[in-house]
DNA sequence: AAAGGACAGAACGCAACCGTTTCGTCCTGC
DNA sequence: GCAGGACGAAACGGTTGCGTTCTGTCCTTT
């Protein structure tokens, strides 16, 4: 549909708060009336098509070890971030998901149906090949594996090398081994919360 | 200056696209010559205004041990992205970043200034004081404390509790120590890129 | 007291976009 | 071959914001 790739390309071009139907329908070579009898409103149709489009799930990974199955989601991730189109379009949802519930809402859906349940599965994997303790805290796991990809692509701007996803595979598998959640480890002063 | 407040509180309600001189002045209580006259565009004022606030420095964690220095840092930055102008603004201009070059220099000032400064001291102090390898990326480490944590803030939206904190902490002090650049690990199989 | 500057506020003409309506065309099915 | 539906295009009145201009009011300086 011209029309999904216009409101991609419009989205990463001016953003979703200045995004215009007309502009959408403009470029999708169609009329307003076109956008208006399938969408009653700019955000049900941004909705909708982000919706649509994110539902492209990735393999999970199963490398036969930790390290690798976290090198191999850093790898998709880092890959489909350097699409221009998501990496333009996603800090900008992202951003107006702050002020609009219906968006957040979509953005969380669909990054519980992509990574987030690979993470959960690498997780469990791993703690069943004895890589990883039993209480190892599955959401914790996927901030540490795409947290930092994602700050360093999308926040700090820089790129994200082989070696550079090498080196953050190699630091979030010994962060996982180590943080095992409340439990407090060997040798630290800790300030009772 | 009211101004100022003015445009922060606009920027996060409505973005940095959605900003209209007008409402600025509106809510400023002053007439748009007031803000002509002191800047030429919305892009100029928007920049200079963030880039005056954006000088704020944290104090450089000195706790005596690597886990202690990041969960100070982490601390200071959760507490930074708790503050409901700068969780909304921070991710928007960020990705205005992705189309503005002035906005993203401006962003990369300040996080260059306040942020990467800090960590880089960190991991100096901690390669003098033993606690890591002397060829330790502080880049590498940057992105290891701030990218969980900006990830489980800015992005999956979900708290930051102490405890979180504290395995974030924990996480990423192990990380480091595990992650010492391009050098090959013992016991993971390969793939030469 | 007089003069000048900075200010808030209102209005200007212009442009974009809103959501709706109308119109003429093309395509499809009966 | 005719009716109905979907379509692109254009126009509608209304709103918003642009950057500029003008007016009248303070406040400061001298």
């Amino acid at each position: 549909m011209a029309i999904q790739a216009a409101v991609f390309t419009e989205l990463a071009k001016h953003g979703y708060g200045r995004l215009s139907i007309e502009a959408v329908a403009r470029r999708a070579g169609v009329g307003k009336t076109a956008i208006y009898r399938r969408w009653s409103s700019k955000l049900q149709m941004v909705v909708e098509v982000v919706s649509a489009a994110a539902v492209k799930v990735m393999p999970v990974p199963d490398t036969g070890t930790l390290s690798g199955d976290i090198r191999e989601l850093l790898d998709a991730g880092a890959q489909a971030m350097r699409h221009p189109l998501a990496s333009q379009i996603v800090p900008d949802l992202l951003a107006e998901a702050a002020r609009n519930p219906d968006i957040a809402e979509t953005l969380e859906n669909a990054l519980r149906e992509t990574q987030q349940g690979l993470s959960a599965v690498m997780v469990k994997n791993a703690v069943e090949r004895g890589d990883l303790p039993a209480d190892t805290d599955a959401e914790l796991a996927f901030d540490m594996v795409f947290g930092p990809l994602y700050w360093r692509v999308a926040v700090t701007r820089r790129p994200a090398s082989d070696d550079y996803l090498d080196s953050l595979a190699e630091g979030a598998t010994a962060a996982l081994i180590a943080a095992h959640g409340p439990a407090a480890p060997p040798g630290g002063q800790e300030a009772a919360g």
